[in-house]
DNA sequence: TGCGAACGTTAGCGATAACTGACGGACGGG
DNA sequence: CCCGTCCGTCAGTTATCGCTAACGTTCGCA
């Protein structure tokens, strides 16, 4: 098979992606940003299950967004901002192409300026 | 309505991030960050339907994250980097509380290396 | 050793999302 | 004026996702 979509769903960007896409796990990660808390604590700060929130913990350690630690029974959690740095990669990859595209605007827009100026004279 | 869980979907940065989820649409800005491009050159990059493509253009376009452009029976688009301010901003955020834990930390272990010291003398 | 607390895990359900195929509309050339 | 091109839109299908309820596991404490 020579040429595969390269989605095999095993990028590290590509899960952080889906990871973060959820806006409830977002909402998990901006609360672990600060302080480490336990899947409880967690839990009780939204309207939903614990179920569900653990579930939304092991998405977000399976992306590498998060740490985890146990301590007796409870475990804590902790934002990875590392996690991120493909996400960041990609988003200044982007911007950096439009910042060219934009000197090369301008580039063309001077080039023809220029030549205008030729015809002229 | 007075509390509502505020998940209406309509957040900016909840369109783009979902958008974004999808490797396939990541792959189409890709494509148009540098060059504009028509919806059937789009299209003839990918193995999927032009159907598929277009879905993905009108998820992109509405999320911000393109613009289009016509000319005669053609649709040029090009990638919106405004688009992603959004995320960036998200993005900074989380890593500049992390600095701030970071910072926070060695705050905390200077203090306790100063009672240290007091107790000492 | 027994018991309760703190979590993760599994099965199942409803909703959403991505894809395909068929169709319709706008534009330009002969 | 008709026809081919280019493209978006509309059903319909399948897969994936987020959620709940019930169960299993690990740990601390009396």
């Amino acid at each position: 098979m020579p040429s595969r979509a390269a989605a095999a769903a095993g990028e590290p960007l590509d899960e952080a992606m889906r990871a973060l896409a959820e806006p409830r796990r977002r909402a998990i990660l901006r609360l672990v940003a600060h302080d480490e808390l336990a899947a409880g604590e967690i839990a009780a700060a939204f309207e939903v299950t614990r179920t569900a929130v653990s579930q939304h913990l092991t998405v977000l350690k399976g992306a590498g967004l998060l740490t985890e630690r146990r301590d007796g029974t409870r475990r804590l959690y902790r934002a990875r901002p590392e996690g991120l740095a493909g996400l960041r990669e990609f988003l200044d990859d982007m911007w950096a192409s439009a910042l060219d595209d934009a000197r090369r605007l301008v580039e063309a827009d001077r080039a023809a300026r220029e030549r205008s100026e030729e015809e002229i004279r």
